[in-house]
DNA sequence: ATTGAAGTACACG
DNA sequence: CTAACGCGTGTACTTCAAT
């Protein structure tokens, strides 16, 4: 069955709100994420507009390297219940448009429109039968409209991409932004895909580009030359899927279904620490929430990990997996505990990151 | 031989 | 001074042990 699936990404998402919620910014480098405290803060940047992005900010990158980049920037702090808002409702404009939808993240969601132009062919609406050509025509005019009423309703950006599946929508959307609505058909796919580097391709992160890079292959033409069975031996289970993904073969289905595996908290100190009474504090702090979030999923858990990061970066897990599922707060707190200990014991570091998850939910 | 547990690596938004 | 690297979640791998 060929599948007619969109990809949806707002533009710049956070930092768009931002300008929309502050005319005054338009126009100027907008940054949001942890406070650079003067070019010392520890975070991370989370969206930056595009004025920003001209000096080289990126998401993903430190908060003290933004700010050396361009200190006189407009930084703004993370004000996540207002992004979750504006996303729900355009999450809820956006499931209009098809029962088959998938929201990836705040800023993200794929739509399946191929029972869309499956229904319009068996109706043989207007008298015709509709055949592929205008059911492609149809997802465009289609992807044109929610677009618009984003845009109406919101007064925000987005890229669309259309593709025969999600890699492909995908990368569509990737290169059409920002604003953009790009369709890529199934006899494009090849030639779309030849030119673009072999790291943007889902599933293929910094470290498996740069063991491609070494062997001399940059684009997904040349990652094409090479046999599924060596990026088997190379990448392992995830090789094959690198394979399919480089000749545009991509089957996985657009769901809305999204089962919880694990719960976690972690947080970074604001300065490298020793202090039994800060670290455990925080980590008690750290276990409420979880337990928290656990209780309002109503979940029993089996396992729980605790995560420590030293001041080197070096980071270590200790996990305890118990006799029998439980909700106890006092069980978990424990253990918890009991295993953050150990780290302090067998260790003289000093701590910089803690963290706890519990997994093995039921 | 299979399963489970512990710990790590990597990816993504 | 000796660079800088968050958070939450997921998959997959390796190693080791128990059944």
């Amino acid at each position: 069955m060929q599948r007619i699936i969109l990809h949806i990404d707002m533009d710049y998402f956070f930092a768009q709100i931002e300008e929309r919620e502050n005319p005054q910014f338009k126009g100027k480098p907008v940054v949001v994420g942890a406070d650079p405290k003067g070019g010392k803060g520890r975070g991370v940047v989370s969206t930056a507009n595009y004025e920003a992005r001209k000096y080289g900010i990126k998401s993903g990158m430190p908060i003290s390297k933004a700010y050396q980049l361009c200190p006189n920037a407009i930084f703004l702090p993370v004000n996540i219940d207002l992004y979750q808002k504006v996303s729900n409702e355009i999450m809820e404009i956006m499931e209009k448009y098809s029962p088959i939808s998938e929201i990836v993240s705040l800023d993200e969601a794929y739509l399946d429109l191929t029972e869309y132009s499956h229904i319009l062919e068996n109706m043989r609406m207007f008298g015709e039968k509709i055949g592929i050509e205008k059911s492609h025509k149809r997802a465009e005019k289609l992807a044109r409209q929610l677009k618009k009423e984003i845009f109406e309703k919101e007064k925000l950006t987005c890229t669309v991409g259309i593709g025969p599946n999600k890699t492909v929508a995908k990368l569509a959307a990737e290169k059409a932004k920002p604003d953009g609505l790009k369709m890529v058909k199934p006899d494009e796919v090849e030639k779309f895909l030849d030119p673009l580097d072999v790291d943007d391709l889902p599933g293929i992160g910094p470290k498996t580009a740069e063991k491609l890079r070494e062997i001399g292959i940059n684009k997904i033409l040349e990652l094409k030359k090479l046999s599924k069975e060596k990026l088997k031996e190379m990448f392992g289970k995830v090789g094959e899927r690198i394979w399919e993904r480089a000749r545009g073969i991509d089957e996985e289905p657009v769901s809305s279904e999204e089962i919880i595996k694990s719960i976690g908290r972690q947080i970074t100190f604001e300065r490298d620490t020793r202090d039994a009474k800060l670290i455990f504090g925080t980590f008690e702090k750290l276990i409420k929430e979880v337990y928290e979030e656990l209780m309002q999923n109503n979940f029993s858990f089996k396992t729980i990990t605790v995560i420590c990061r030293f001041k080197n970066f070096e980071t270590h897990t200790k996990s305890e997996t118990l006799k029998k599922p439980t909700k106890d707060f006092e069980i978990f707190k424990k253990e918890a505990k009991k295993l953050l200990l150990k780290f302090l014991i067998e260790n003289t570091k000093l701590v910089r990151l803690i963290g706890v998850r519990v997994s093995n939910l039921s």
